[in-house]
DNA sequence: TGTTTTATATGATTTAGATCATACTTTTGT
DNA sequence: ACAAAAGTATGATCTAAATCATATAAAACA
């Protein structure tokens, strides 16, 4: 059992932010879960249960629409899931979580994590912070979706990707990379092949590499 | 001089959320601002001076890209701008703030509302709820933009427009109305047209009147 | 381990909507 | 009050990307 994967009561923000008298009332009140690949952690239109830190594995954050889905972000360890149901007045995911490998996570239930943020301030600046940094980043990609055509979107895409996984390669599905930029795997599939002609990536199966990420950008931002 | 179009001490949320001994402090730093229409009131790319409630007028918040531009949101009577530069790091607009009629503001410096903050842990909790909010119909506005066509998406947005003025005939040009919804202005013309001749909507001018909410709905969300 | 399901590859066809072109009309600045 | 600028109306043309169609490969499952 390797302890790395699990919450050590100072990787977390709700542990990062809170008083050291504070910690043992997390510890008791939080859970580990883990998920299968492919797992629903929560779906939207289901109740707010909690929130979720993120040990190990990849998550989609996802909307779904009808029988298409719109991919929001990737999330992979350290990053925190659910949070945005625990301001909202209904209680009611808007979004969906979805993992995409085998995923550990450090559940913390809605009523302590309320009570969390009441007895520490700072909780509650944190998790501001984080919304902040969601909010302009989504606008950024909501502006490129507009404003983009598909290659320039993709080519965004595997720079953040290739960002996310530390400059190494990485592995995604095209379905997943076409829900993420808006487009449909096709198109994925035909831009992805020009991309890997004009050596600026090498796709091997599901596996990208970037390997000339200054033209990527120039691609991106054209 | 009209006192309703000016900072009373007990709108703004900032006045709500803080203790009444703060209030003093409020009054001496907030600043009533005026802006004509079409005047910029925070301009991407530019630093972050403060935060602005709006007392009166219309003001679109939206994001330059390249000559284009994408209309995020419109805030009018009561509405909040410029909230989120307090939080980033960099403390620079990644947004542009611009009022489309003649407006009138209370603004509140950032030093000076930071120091809010701490003094009175309420209005950073208020804050966040403003940015969960955004960030909810935010990404509700970008799944409609990905998956719904041009005559849903505008649909949706007179509906938005429509609930905004509180089922009032409304003004906007198609140009603003083309920049909300990720399209041209040519496109918004022979949309609003075809909902005109089928009796959704009457046209009259910039004015725009919503007839039949129902089906416009339902155009909305096919 | 074979079978069903899900993802991928690739070409052909169609279409929504962007772009172009041009005339007209309304605002806005001086 | 008038010129310049910005927005609107409307048709013609073009194109990126969706959709359709079908074959293959890979993964899930039972």
């Amino acid at each position: 059992m390797k302890k790395s994967n699990n919450c050590d009561l100072r990787t977390c923000f709700l542990c990062q932010q809170s008083m050291a008298e504070w910690k043992p009332a997390i510890a008791e009140h939080r859970q580990h879960l883990s998920f299968k690949k492919n797992a629903s952690i929560f779906e939207a239109g289901t109740p707010v249960t909690g929130i979720f830190f993120l040990y190990s594995g990849r998550v989609k954050v996802h909307k779904p629409w009808g029988d298409k889905e719109l991919i929001l972000r990737f999330a992979q360890k350290g990053d925190v899931l659910g949070h945005r149901g625990l301001t909202s007045a209904e209680k009611i995911y808007s979004i969906s979580a979805t993992a995409m490998e085998d995923t550990t996570v450090c559940f913390v239930p809605l009523p302590f994590f309320a009570a969390s943020m009441k007895v520490n301030p700072a909780v509650s600046v944190k998790l501001m912070e984080f919304f902040a940094d969601e909010l302009q980043e989504i606008e950024r990609k909501m502006s490129s979706l507009v404003h983009q055509e598909v290659k320039g979107r993709l080519a965004d895409a595997l720079l953040h990707l290739h960002h996310l996984n530390h400059n190494q390669p990485f592995n995604i599905s095209r379905q997943d990379l076409a829900s993420y930029i808006g487009t449909t795997y096709e198109t994925v599939y035909r831009n992805l092949q020009e991309l890997s002609q004009d050596q600026l990536i090498e796709v091997d199966g599901k596996n990208i590499t970037v390997l000339q990420d200054k033209k990527l950008k120039n691609i991106a931002s054209a």
